[in-house]
DNA sequence: CGCGACGTTGATTTGCCTCAACGATTGTGG
DNA sequence: CCACAATCGTTGAGGCAAATCAACGTCGCG
């Protein structure tokens, strides 16, 4: 298992023992998924919450008519997981998809929460992650509301620009809430403007 | 200071010692606010993370074009911030406003900073609270995208029917994305609906 | 080569916004 | 105790951003 990744990310953020990291590790599990696969079906259960070490995923919903709503996407050293289902250990209202060949490093319920209690940093570390998460996912609603599409797709493309390269147009357009004919539009019309 | 629902709170979630919830109330301050006064200003740094004991707020980013864009809602038993601030000790982008008169235990990131360090289960508490808060903002992003304005509206309304009781419907309007004319007509259409 | 996935473009429609005028209710000072 | 101003909600006319629908272009790949 390729753990490096995931011991940097979190020597970002807090300081482990020797001990504590081969603790953390032990309680990891290690898979590999192919392009297009699901590591979530909307309707299971999601048994783990998932750092990619490498590849890139989309979370999403998808509603009644069949459309798919992007909730985030996440590439190497981002957290996925249907975060309600897997606490209240209800079927998942999300699916994950790989995008890519995808390496993720999972952690169950079970073996989180006994980490959570032997390492106490670790609560903090997830402390930390969600409040900030939760800051840029509130800020993200008031974006949708107070700004025009083509400003939410020019902050996205300033924000994430590797992620605007590595996934297909038609999904931007998706997480950004508009359509992928509309998107088009704009990115004609943003060609047009810088002349 | 009324500290009981407080108190009462974090005993839903996780037990405290004697000496570590007092403890914790040696490190908060109680403050009263009057309907129309300002807890946190756009532009000033976010001092503190505030629980209502009592009243109402609402926390809102306002525009360059000066519209109001209502974040949420903060009752009796809500956290109250602008978390971005509040950690990283720079400029709101939010103003948190009282809708009537409002009573805070209020802690300082200090003081907050603090009581993790002496009690690391509150770094647990507020893990669930900031993951839990996580999820139902992403659950609205989707809706925003998914859902017509009637049917969020009515979604609001089976999920905060106090709320929907409590504040005007031109804030509730702003919370949903809409204008306050354009849900006054939802709610018209609603009431012929019903015959 | 031909098929599937992705992107583009145009015509039409629609959900919601803007603007403007008009109640209804509340509260407050003369 | 009334007058009058805020504050909040309603209604209608007109407009626009973005959706829908449909057709077509392009590229990579089995």
């Amino acid at each position: 298992m390729n753990s490096k990744p995931l011991l940097d990310y979190i020597r970002n953020h807090i300081n482990l023992t020797a001990q504590e990291e081969t603790l953390l590790l032990s309680k990891a599990s290690n898979r590999k998924f192919l392009k297009g696969q699901f590591v979530v079906q909307q309707g299971d259960v999601c048994k783990y919450e998932s750092f990619v070490v490498s590849g890139c995923m989309k979370t999403f919903y998808q509603d009644n008519e069949g459309h798919e709503h992007i909730v985030m996407f996440a590439v190497e050293n981002w957290w996925a997981s249907d975060f309600d289902s897997f606490i209240t250990n209800t079927p998942a209202t999300y699916c994950i998809q790989c995008l890519e060949n995808t390496e993720l490093i999972q952690f169950t319920y079970e073996n989180l929460e006994l980490l959570y209690r032997e390492v106490p940093k670790l609560e903090r570390l997830f402390r930390i992650i969600f409040q900030r998460a939760l800051a840029v996912t509130e800020k993200r609603i008031i974006n949708n509301f107070a700004l025009p599409s083509k400003d939410r797709y020019l902050q996205f493309r300033a924000q994430y620009p590797e992620i605007d390269q590595r996934v297909p147009q038609y999904m931007i357009a998706s997480y950004l809430g508009i359509t992928k004919e509309f998107l088009s539009k704009i990115r004609s019309q943003l060609i047009s403007d810088q002349r």
